[in-house]
DNA sequence: AACAATAATAAGAATCATTCTTAAATTTAA
DNA sequence: TTAAATTTAAGAATGATTCTTATTATTGTT
């Protein structure tokens, strides 16, 4: 069924041609360790594209959520916040200021996975190893939200 | 000063008088390993107490994690999912059902709490391991939001 | 270049979980 | 029982996120 020629799907298309917004917002997200909100990529970018509106920075971290391209890096007090790192890492969340560090520690025992699929039936997918207590800046009192 | 005798504060004296409707809710998010939401306590508790109020959870809730009778076991499609077990557990997600499970088996490792400390020079009050995946309903395809 | 089809956008309304406000009701202390 | 303090119901307010719609930009095709 016409699987061999060149012609592409709306959707691979789509992907090949990204506008400058939606290419401005995924590297945006990309080139920062700050695991920034929403908001944060809004007010970001804003200055070098005026008329950029929060609800298409929404709407493409949808996408590039679906897409793979990005995931969350936890939720702190109840905002999203993104992660445009892909590899296998881990997170330490300061509970002071919110702040997301990434830990590069092996924290992932493969074989604890099986043990949990075979005690409880379930199929595991993947696991999140989150730290939480206060980073070196809030710990030493220098605090102010990143 | 006056430490020693018999006088409680205001706050532990609310403390020992819960309400008929606070008790209630507290017990319900103890009875359960659903780790429910508050509109399902809300809702489990409405038939017995039909004048109960959404927000009266919500600020019993809330008071229960500040006094550390409670905590969160996970947000789950935006909605915090409560848990009564305070003791060391670690829990399972069903993607597709949004079930949260208690996991028993032992997933912390007490070196590696230090270990993070002094490579990031932060401080690690605890922290949590969160397996993703199906649940066994869900595998086998019989699913149905819990 | 001009056209039509498709995709992306800005603006703001709508949603949804949660929090806050207020006035009334209940509980407590004395 | 009376006054002070607490708790509540009801509903308004909030804040992050999603949705709607009309407009604009892009693409593929002549």
């Amino acid at each position: 069924m016409d699987t061999s020629n060149t012609t592409l799907t709306a959707s691979q298309k789509k992907r090949q041609n990204f506008s400058k917004k939606r290419q401005a917002i995924l590297e945006t997200i990309r080139n920062t360790t700050t695991h920034p909100t929403a908001e944060w990529v809004y007010q970001t970018l804003k200055p070098e594209y005026p008329d950029l509106s929060l609800g298409t920075v929404y709407r493409n971290i949808a996408a590039f959520k679906k897409e793979g391209l990005i995931c969350r890096a936890a939720i702190v007090n109840g905002q999203e916040r993104l992660d445009g790192n892909l590899s296998a890492h881990s997170h330490f969340i300061c509970k002071e200021c919110g702040a997301v560090l990434d830990l590069y520690e092996d924290v992932a025992d493969p074989a604890r996975n099986q043990v949990i699929e075979q005690n409880y039936q379930v199929e595991v997918e993947y696991q999140k190893v989150v730290f939480y207590g206060k980073c070196s800046a809030c710990k030493s009192g220098s605090a102010g939200l990143p």
